[in-house]
DNA sequence: ACACTTTTTAACCATTTGGTTAAATGCAAA
DNA sequence: TTTGCATTTAACCAAATGGTTAAAAAGTGT
């Protein structure tokens, strides 16, 4: 399992996800899979191809969990409880993933279409539905869907895209950061929950 | 006031704004400015340099507002609806600037420290006491201040670091966009109101 | 008009960068 | 062992990049 074209994808990975395209330079990527330069060449056709294969990746491990979750069947405060939970576990575990995917998809937002949205309906129909239903029940105070899942979604990302920042401003060391996240995984669902419910 | 430095000065807000330090040319720099490449080095004495210049003007755009309603002695409810609705405001007149403050404190967090945060105290110090003051008072349910302002954080930048993805996503174009951050400014203090609201 | 200073220009430079090439090396099968 | 194919290496390349240089042009004051 150890071939250099895994070495290579995992050496490219870091170093992309650390430094974005512009950024990243290919004998760095080379020194990180230990291995000449050339060699990149003799695997991937050139920078780009190496790159959109990385964020392919990305894309690919960031998005179906969120897709997957907005169209579950579960009961609304379920379903924000395990998203929050399951995300900010993922993004704890990835933690160079969320601003890469952010800035990427700010300077390729065509290959995030094409990668990965080619085709898709639209997402939100099943939530909105549901966040109505649960309002006509009587269930959960008027909320419009977007604004909802964009709340949900912000406060489970944001922290790790501008981690530094927050760091700085708050005083936090990493380990503190690292169990601060830890209770928004609750902390997050919970402050939700009560905004909404009836 | 249309002098070369000013003009130098300008492009360089807009090209290190969209490309990032990384991504960013002297050469395009100098083609924005309309002027050539030589010049910048005659002004500025390198690329270093007047990235910091750039970078430290768009601290200071950044973050004065956020520090002075945090300090502020309002009432948190009106502190909560005055932020949003200002900083959201901010960030619809300068669309690149939430991404480029994001990204390249990600890049140069001592820059950060250093540019703007040396000898600023425990910035939470007095939102703390304001938050626990209110609940004490029975004005607000129990809710960690740290959670509570990175909460309010979020929901008013991420929309606008996350912009590509989020229009992909939604299907909005840049104009329902507009609309949607606008209702956002009382949508969002509304939201957050409704959590910590006793 | 002249002298001096400042600004601008065009050409140039050294280094870096992504990529190419050809030879060497390694591997597997006959 | 030989042959053929796959992989790796080291040297090289062309273009891009940030920056330098010297001359030309512009501006200012006497």
């Amino acid at each position: 399992m150890d071939s250099t074209s895994d070495k290579i994808l995992a050496a490219a990975k870091k170093v992309f996800q650390e430094k974005g395209m512009a950024g990243a330079r290919m004998q760095d990527i080379a020194d990180e899979a230990g291995i000449n330069k050339a060699l990149l060449h003799y695997y991937f056709k050139n920078k780009e191809q190496l790159f959109f294969r990385i964020f392919s990746e990305a894309l690919n491990q960031f998005f179906p969990k969120i897709i997957e979750n907005i169209q579950s069947e579960k009961p609304l405060f379920e379903k924000i409880s395990t998203f929050c939970s399951a995300y900010i576990e993922m993004m704890l575990k990835n933690p160079y993933l969320p601003l890469f995917i952010v800035n990427e998809i700010n300077n390729h937002p065509d290959r995030m279409r094409e990668i990965f949205w080619q085709g898709r309906e639209n997402l939100f129909l099943g939530f909105t539905a549901q966040v109505e239903a649960e309002y006509s029940a009587g269930i959960i105070k008027q909320v419009s869907p977007a604004n909802l899942f964009l709340n949900m979604l912000s406060m489970c990302v944001f922290p790790f895209v501008a981690k530094p920042m927050w760091l700085i401003a708050s005083g936090m060391d990493e380990l503190q950061f690292r169990f601060f996240m830890e209770q928004r995984k609750t902390e997050v669902p919970r402050f939700i929950i009560e905004s909404i419910k009836k």
